[in-house]
DNA sequence: TTTCTATATTAGAATATTATAATATAGTTA
DNA sequence: TAACTATATTATAATATTCTAATATAGAAA
């Protein structure tokens, strides 16, 4: 898979302790970047910033906004459910989503510093 | 492509205001979520995590770090530089790659939220 | 110049993601 | 109950991503 490297200049324990590093810190960085999965579909970031802007929309209403079809939204609001993103509720027939704040309590933060990063 | 809404309760104004929004907000967004797509790969976030960790590192002993081989690291070096997160600087036949701090004023900021986001 | 090392590029296969079309489900209302 | 509305699910097609294998390039050193 990965070639050894023959550099005189290598810092071998330099890379031992990366090595460490990524051992250690392995779980939490695919557990990150699965979530940032989540925001880096530009329909998923809009309806992410839709429910931060507009409290709560339902399925048809997102489906307007973005003009995007109503089954893609539903793909796309069970993903964001299932990596605990957002909830909905039910009124009537109408399902409404909303972000999860309770489960989210950094995700205000994390969009702002996405939306500052690199102005 | 999206149906329209026949709800009742459908608030017109909300929606109109939403899609101004997104109107806006669109070309943003778009940007947004491409920079995103570069950390949201594991691999990619690795690189990052780790140059902002041992401040520079060369092809090889990241191949060799992550057990990736070098043509892999190769690809996902150049999109990290194509996306402006990343430059590199040749020392002999080396090439170190390093965070291009300068283009990412922020960068440090966006990661300590991607890792305190949801802990 | 020839050979070696480190990196880059390319084509292709394997896989993952996304959208579409059709259908299913669940609640509402006649 | 039957018809309707909103949403969910499924299969599949289109596309994008990622890795592998082979090859190319560029500088170093003999």
């Amino acid at each position: 898979m990965s070639e050894e490297c023959y550099r005189e200049a290598s810092n071998k324990s330099e890379v031992e302790k990366a090595k460490s590093f990524i051992f250690d810190n392995h779980v939490e960085i695919e557990s990150k970047s699965e979530k940032l999965a989540l925001l880096s579909n530009s329909v998923r970031m809009k309806i992410v910033l839709l429910l931060k802007n507009f409290n709560k929309l339902c399925v048809c209403d997102l489906s307007e906004i973005l003009e995007v079809n109503q089954s893609a939204i539903s793909q796309h609001l069970r993903k964001l459910k299932d990596g605990g993103i957002l909830n909905k509720s039910r009124e009537g027939l109408t399902i409404y989503y909303f972000i999860d704040e309770s489960n989210n309590p950094n995700l205000s933060g994390l969009l702002e510093k996405i939306f500052s990063f690199k102005e």
